[in-house]
DNA sequence: CTCCAGGGTACAC
DNA sequence: GTGTACCATGGA
């Protein structure tokens, strides 16, 4: 993709009175081939219990960080536009400002992974007889991201040894009680707790919300290393390869090699990221064989040895066989 | 009641 | 380095 501010064009800013009071102003910008929005909204649409984006009429809703510490938030809704392109509309009570229009643009862009050219993988995948299926069904499915690394590390974390709807349950707890909320064009989206928030907390602030006490710790523990500025996304991405970042990642208490991996994936965006011990990932490959059991670990590496470099996407589509 | 869930730590050897 | 108990909770 190249500079997002050459990929910006402007849309028809007509001073509708949808909402009044609101000030519209759209962005239109281009989508990569292959890529397939309803495909993606089919993804994000998994759980009615998601707190940090809404779906609602083929629409995506979205509070979008920005600025100075990312203090600032946009709130944007995107949506299919004509030929290969999104449509980003603003909804805050101002117009958007440049940096704004930009941030937000970028946002999408990384969301939906529109860096990666996704034809390499399909041509591997095709030829999978583990993935055929999956991208044939999936096809303009992208590795949709946890852009922020604080996010991504807590709902990894989160997610540890628990059942999918209960990690949305208790995910949605934590937003509400330590997040705040923002209203636009008629839709309130919540914007995900500071880490300086979360250092500050006692851990029975978090065991009351059912997050078990070690996860409790896990969490405080991540929030302080950010806040204290030990650990951050460019520092991550400025490791020397991904085993380093997850060689860091690892070294941090509650972090195994499956969150630093997870994280890899769906944060810094590293394409070989392969979070093994995965038993969704397990279960995928147990439902696509029809096996009795579930493959060892042994026996996924066999299996992965032809996804070399695409193990983050064929995981991603693997787990949408599931769900 | 039992088993499982998008794991990880602590400790043994 | 590999193996094991334990963590703790909701859902099927």
């Amino acid at each position: 993709m190249s500079d997002p501010a050459e990929s910006i064009r402007e849309g028809h800013a007509r001073p509708q009175q949808a909402f009044p009071g609101t000030v519209q102003q759209n962005v239109i910008i281009p989508v990569p081939e292959p890529f397939h929005f309803q495909m993606n909204l089919d993804y994000l649409s998994r759980s009615d219990n998601e707190c940090m984006f809404h779906v609602q009429n083929d629409k995506l809703y979205k509070l979008v960080p920005y600025g100075e510490k990312q203090m600032e938030h946009a709130l944007i809704e995107i949506s299919a536009g004509q030929g290969h392109s999104l449509n980003i509309r603003f909804l805050g009570d101002v117009p958007p400002s440049e940096a704004c229009r930009l941030a937000a643009v970028r946002y999408v862009q990384i969301w939906f992974d529109f860096d990666t050219d996704l034809n390499p993988f399909y041509r591997m995948a095709n030829r999978d007889p583990l993935l055929k299926e999956t991208v044939k069904r999936f096809r303009g499915l992208r590795l949709i991201g946890i852009p922020d690394l604080f996010e991504a590390l807590c709902w990894g974390i989160l997610g540890q040894q628990i059942n999918l709807p209960f990690a949305y349950t208790l995910k949605r707890r934590f937003v509400e009680q330590f997040g705040h909320s923002v209203s636009g064009g008629g839709h309130e989206l919540w914007q995900f707790p500071a880490p300086e928030i979360i250092a500050g907390l006692e851990a029975e602030q978090l065991t009351r919300l059912q997050i078990t006490n070690r996860k409790a710790e896990y969490l405080i523990g991540v929030a302080a290393l950010i806040a204290e500025g030990k650990l951050s996304k460019p520092m991550l991405q400025q490791e020397p390869d991904f085993a380093a970042a997850v060689k860091r990642l690892t070294a941090i208490r509650g972090i195994g090699p499956w969150t630093a991996h997870y994280v890899c994936m769906r944060c810094l965006r590293v394409p070989s990221a392969f979070p093994i011990e995965d038993v969704g990932l397990h279960n995928a490959i147990k439902l696509m064989l029809s096996m009795e059991r579930k493959p060892t670990l042994d026996e996924i590496r066999q299996l992965a040895q032809a996804w070399t470099g695409w193990e983050a996407y064929a995981t991603f589509y693997l787990w949408r066989m599931l769900y």
